[in-house]
DNA sequence: CAGATTTAAATGCATTTGCAAATATCATCG
DNA sequence: CGATGATATTTGCAAATGCATTTAAATCTG
């Protein structure tokens, strides 16, 4: 008798919206997104931007296609946000030693400057993500996010 | 000596990109909604239009801004994208009775049968994520972003 | 080592996005 | 009840986005 198909996925009615984990992710970060937006536009940056320095605040001189996937930003997006970046002198474009066709990436003081404005804000959202959470089960949760990033990073850097 | 001033946010290179938790949180969507772009193309839904089908396909009629909210979709995007699925025959608007300016949206039956298309593919990106990481694990994430929603939710439904 | 293939980044272009304003309706207050 | 302000949705428009292509340089292959 062991002729059944594939246990189909359970519906989406059926988990509720608010157990599938996807779903909450993107409305959490719906929001964190939306409450920095005000913060990044007196600072005359978009989300591609902000993420951008982020990275860079912290990863020394990444290629651009490096710094696309750390960013979480498409490389032609990417391109013409360094292109503006560059332009206000928050970051300089430097060709790889080795390979001319590639391009690094470095903050420069001023870029470091502007992060460091919108940090704090940037600190806040998450504290308020986690407010009443106890931090173990922080810790816990940051632990499992990490695991799913090595998951879905197959292919990546 | 009491004086000093509040301790400031240590910084994201003290916190290192992979302990922020909203940094893994979009890297790990912004991966998941990839995984589903391919999907969705053959079926002619940008994510706007598939997260609109998605809550649509949970809860029954609700009124278009509390649409946006639950899709975490721009109102205006919304609205357009509204249009596109109304056009495609997958969903339906209808004023409210109560209060004319506003407008309640169902999903058809074509709308459920395409999103029921997409259901699968959307589970499996979840699963994806969760691979190799135990149940009990897996519910305590769950219930850390009910938690997490809850808190940034304040002052929307 | 010449030609073909792959890779890195930038760019052209059509589509999408989101802010602000417009439109339509409702609620409130004197 | 009429005027004023609030609310729901749509729309105009400039800017941003992402796919596909181009350009340039490296690597592979026979």
């Amino acid at each position: 008798m062991n002729d059944e198909s594939p246990p189909a996925a359970p519906r989406l009615g059926e988990i509720g919206l608010t157990n599938y984990a996807p779903y909450l992710m993107n409305r959490i970060m719906g929001r964190y997104n939306a409450s920095l937006r005000e913060e990044m536009a007196q600072l005359g940056l978009s989300t591609p931007k902000m993420r951008a320095l982020a990275v860079l605040s912290v990863i020394e001189g990444p290629l651009i296609r490096e710094l696309a996937i750390y960013a979480v930003v498409e490389q032609s997006t990417l391109s013409r946000a360094l292109d503006q970046l560059q332009a206000d002198g928050l970051i300089r474009r430097e060709t790889d030693a080795e390979d001319s066709r590639a391009t690094r990436v470095f903050i420069t003081e001023a870029g470091r400057a502007s992060f460091e404005t919108l940090w704090p804000h940037m600190a806040a959202a998450q504290d308020r993500m986690f407010r009443g959470i106890p931090d173990t089960e922080k810790r816990a949760f940051v632990g499992t996010l990490q695991k799913m990033l090595a998951n879905i990073r197959k292919h990546e850097i």
